[in-house]
DNA sequence: CGACTTCTTGAGGAACGTCAACCGCAGTGG
DNA sequence: CCACTGCGGTTGACGTTCCTCAAGAAGTCG
C-alpha cells in the first residue's frame, strides 16, 4: 500500500497551483496540507481512503463485474479531487493506482466542519465536484454511442487537457499518453486489440504519429476533432 | 418552453421531503423556494436554466453527434439537483425534458451568496452532487462493458430506486418505466430495435413480465441481478 | 378515420470481440 | 553474458452480435 506519513506544509503544496486550489487564501491552503495525510502508490496499489487530492501520477475507479471484465469509471489526475462518498453505501468498485501516484488523502471530520471558518475552501471542492460532473457527461456521451475510432480521438483530446499531459512549447499537438493501452481500453470500452488497430488506422491515415510508446503528434487537428465528434459512423449495411 | 412562474411557498415544496432536502431547516427551506422560478415543461422543450431541482417528470442532458446520433448522458428524476455549470465552457448538451416535467430554476446569484446564512442548503447542494456524481460512475459502469441485456437489467434496476417509480406496497418487484424506449436506448447506448429485442427476451424466459407498457414485473430478481452484474457475457467464439 | 409517432419484427451484413500466436522489453537467475 | 520468464502490446483469423435498413403493428391525436 505504500509508505504513509503526515505532513505540515511539504512539497505536495504544489498542486494548489492548480484550479479551483490556486484561489484558496494563503491560511486555508496551509490548513488544508495539515489536516491531510500523504500516501504513495505504485501501480495496482488499492487506495483505502475515498477522499482526497491527487498529486501527482493517475488514479482510477476500477470495477469488476462478475465473469472478470474489468471497467475503469472514472480517471484522477493531478489536481483532480477524488470524493467516492455516497448516501447509498452500494459497491461502488475500488480506488486503485495506475501509475506511480501520489494522494493527499484528506480528513473527512475536520473538512466537513471547514465550511464556516474557511469558506473558500469550501467553495473550490464544490467547483471540483461540479466540473468533475461534466466531466463524467463528456465521458458518457464518449461511451454511450461512439465507434472506437471516434472514442479513440476523443480520449486524445481528454489526455490534451491533462495538466501533466501539457503540451510543450511549440509542441502544441504533442499529446503525451498517461496511461497504458489496457487502461485506455477498459477506460473506453473496448479491447485492447481494438485500441490498437485504432492507433494503427489513424497512423495509416496519417492523422497521428507515434514517435514514442507514450507520445501521440495529432497532425491534422481538424480532422482529428471531426472524428471524435461522430465523423466515423458505422457504414450502411446497404451500399450504394 | 412553458409558463414561468414565481412561487413564494407553492405546492413544490413537496419536492423538499426527498432526501437531502428534507434535513433543511424550515426557514431555509423557505427561503430557497422564494428564491426559485417554476418552469413547466412538456417533451421536447429545451430548457435554457442550467441549475435547478427537478419537482416531476424527468429530464436529461441530451447530446447531438455531427451525424445525427442522439445520447442522453445523464438523467433527473424528481428530486434531482441540476447543475450544469462548469468552468470550462464547452458545448455540453442541452437540457430536454423527456415527459410533462417541472423544474425549480434556482437564483444563482442568491445559492452562491447563502452558504454562510444557510449551511444547511449548501451542504444539502454538496450531497446532491456527490450522490449524482456516484450515480455517473454507475452509469458508466453500465455503458463500458456491459452487453445488451446486462444493460437493460442494469437500468431497470436504476429505475427501480427513482422515487416516482417507487413500487407499490405488496409489489416490490414491479417497475414503472418512466421514458420511453427510444429514450432508453439513446441513455444506455443501443438501438431502439435492440431494447426491444432485449425486453423480449427477458420475457420468454420467463425473467419479467410486462403487463402494461411502461410497467414491467420481475420475476426473479436474483437471476436478474446476476445478469445485471456481468451474468451474461458475450459468447466465445471457439465452441466446445 | 387518417396522419403521425413509437414500438416491434425480420433479414442481412459490418464490425468488434474472442482466441491464438508472436514480438519487444524488463526483470531474474544461473 | 545469456536463457528464462512474465507482461504488455501487436497482428491475424474467425464468428457472434448488434446495427442498418425496411416494413408492419400498435398506440395517439387531430
Amino acid at each position: 500500500m505504500g509508505e504513509i506519513r503526515r505532513i505540515y506544509c511539504g512539497p505536495e503544496t504544489a498542486v494548489l497551483g492548480h484550479h479551483p486550489w490556486n484561489s484558496l487564501t494563503e491560511p486555508s491552503a496551509i490548513n488544508l496540507m495539515n489536516h491531510a495525510t500523504v500516501k504513495d502508490l505504485t501501480r495496482g496499489d488499492t487506495v483505502d481512503a475515498d477522499f482526497g487530492i491527487v498529486t501527482s501520477g493517475v488514479l482510477a475507479v476500477e470495477r469488476m463485474l462478475s465473469d472478470g471484465r474489468r471497467t475503469l469509471c472514472a480517471l484522477f489526475h493531478e489536481g483532480d479531487l477524488v470524493d467516492l462518498r455516497r448516501t447509498m453505501r452500494d459497491n461502488q468498485g475500488r480506488l486503485v493506482a495506475l501509475n506511480p501516484s501520489r494522494l493527499l488523502a484528506l480528513n473527512e471530520q475536520w473538512i466537513s466542519n471547514c465550511a464556516a471558518p474557511h469558506p473558500d475552501i469550501a467553495l473550490a471542492f464544490v467547483i471540483q465536484l461540479r466540473d468533475y460532473l461534466a466531466r463524467m457527461r463528456d465521458h458518457a456521451m464518449d461511451l454511450v454511442s461512439k465507434t472506437p475510432l471516434e472514442k479513440l480521438a476523443s480520449v486524445l483530446f481528454e489526455f490534451r487537457h491533462w495538466p501533466e499531459t501539457m503540451p510543450e512549447e511549440g509542441h502544441h499537438n504533442m499529446v503525451r499518453i498517461p496511461i497504458q493501452r489496457t487502461d485506455i481500453a477498459d477506460y473506453i470500452g473496448v479491447k485492447p486489440e481494438t485500441v490498437s488497430r485504432a492507433l494503427r488506422q489513424l497512423e495509416r491515415e496519417s492523422l497521428i504519429d507515434i514517435p514514442q510508446h507514450d507520445r501521440i503528434f495529432l497532425n491534422d487537428i481538424p480532422s482529428m476533432r471531426r472524428i471524435a465528434n461522430g465523423g466515423r459512423p458505422r457504414r450502411s449495411t446497404r451500399p450504394a
